[in-house]
DNA sequence: TAGCAACTTGAATCTACCG
DNA sequence: CCGGTAGATTCAAGTTGCT
């Protein structure tokens, strides 16, 4: 098992090859249940918790037991009904033995058009937090943010049912010198995270935008801890460790993922061993 | 049954004197699970579901088949982790007939106070949108909303507690003429509402803010639409309610709870008389 | 070069229609 | 009648290109 490596095949065969207790977090966002079997990795809902849990199992294994499971994934509306795959799922990992510890909201900010008669536009996603035991690795002080400021403070457009507080230069930014905001007040956050979706940057397109899996990654890693998503995609959750300076694994089962995050990955790093300098990463 | 009126009760018997299809909507935010039974209607998390169902039964029995039910809920964590009474009360929901149709969220804007070394302070609740039939009234146009309009921002809901997140700060301005506001445009909102979490009233527990259920009874009634809210607590939904030029039943178990409601609504029904002139309500 | 305007595209979901 | 696909709807960012 290398680090800051991209495995192919179905992570529960890769997964089954990796030692107990070897990744301090464990972030991911599944291919979500669809019921069209042409797209990638089209598993239905109908049988979806019963598709997940022997992935789950090793992730159990492998995970240390202070470390965090982070599942980003929302449940589609079928028949005009939200699906209950998701809970299924949530209730049937604490069976596994994961605890729930937590449930955080992505709220996204540029959810998909469209227009029905039953339902608004979807603009959130659940970010479970799923742990081994009740006391876990959380580095909070490493996700605060800064409040205060209003100059740098930016509204757009926002309706009276839509008001969202947009704090400039809060994060965005990697490497960013903290030192700049000595004196400014910091104050942690809550768990909802407000987040724009990440479009389309040259082609590709990712499940979540590069602040998500950073975010997650500040707070239940310290540099140097390895982070593991094995449904890699295009490799953002690879992307956001290095840039936070962690290692991460991947495991893909699409070929053509695989060359397209180690293009993405190979780009990053080239780029951050220069920010550094002449120490490479 | 007595539009404008509280019934003293617990909603299990009051509910079951009224006849069917009786509501347009009904819009609540029941006693949440508590472990400790000295507060108001605490009812043990292990058997929430086991209290809950037969009160939603006569809920869906005096439900026009066209009408809504609206659960405003949010499950505690108890011994570090999430309890699970509120997933499997959505499933046995949809046991009893219910279909789950929406998840919509409401992001408190602040949240109440707190600092555990395993979570962060809890900002959303859920709004669980159940319905009797696919089809079902919804009026969409009623909580549109203006975009691209600076001068409606309300600053004054900035404060210093709320932290939203917000990573995209390019401040392009994606094709809105900011020097014109008078070709402002309205847009349909998504499923995540963003209000305040103040309630102004106090001397009692469990109350959201009046614009929660405005919200939802401008979204799914029209004017002189009925809505029940069988946990009727200080009133709030009665308020909105009357706001809305709807009319509004209300079933509280406690009587303190009733008569601080009914003081409440009195001097609302007087406010509103006035301000419609003649014309009572 | 800054700024605007036009164009493009999403982890969507419903209804209608066909075989 | 069931299953699958096509079409319509919708809006915030990023991207391109022009002045």
């Amino acid at each position: 098992m290398n680090r800051n490596q991209i495995y192919l095949g179905d992570c529960l065969e890769v997964a089954a090859t990796f030692p107990n207790d070897s990744f301090d977090l464990i972030m991911t966002s599944p291919p979500y249940a669809d019921q069209r079997k042409n797209t990638y990795g089209g598993i239905d809902p109908d049988n979806y918790v019963e598709w997940f849990l022997p992935r789950s199992e090793q992730f159990k294994r492998i995970l240390k037991s202070d470390g965090s499971f982070i599942l980003n994934i929302k449940e589609k509306a079928v028949n005009g009904e939200r699906h209950t795959y998701v809970l299924n799922l949530i209730l049937a990992l604490r069976q596994q033995g994961w605890l729930w510890t937590e449930e955080y909201i992505w709220h996204k900010r540029t959810p998909m058009p469209g227009k029905w008669p039953n339902r608004f536009r979807d603009s959130w996603e659940r970010c479970l937090h799923f742990t081994k035991q009740r006391q876990f690795k959380m580095y909070q002080d490493a996700v605060m943010v800064r409040v205060g400021d209003w100059k740098d403070i930016r509204m757009r457009t926002l309706g009276e049912n839509d008001i969202v507080r947009h704090e400039s230069d809060t994060n965005s930014g990697f490497g960013i010198n903290k030192s700049n905001f000595a004196g400014r007040e910091m104050v942690y956050p809550t768990n909802v995270l407000h987040l724009s979706g990440e479009t389309t940057n040259q082609g590709h397109s990712a499940a979540f935008p590069i602040e998500l899996p950073a975010w997650f990654i500040k707070l239940f890693t310290l540099p140097g801890d390895v982070v593991l998503d094995p449904f890699f995609g295009s490799g953002t959750t690879g992307m956001a460790a290095l840039a936070e300076s962690r290692d991460f694994i991947g495991i893909e089962k699409l070929a053509a993922n695989v060359r397209l995050a180690e293009g993405r990955l190979s780009k990053a790093q080239l780029r951050f061993s220069e920010m550094v300098g002449t120490v490479g990463i």
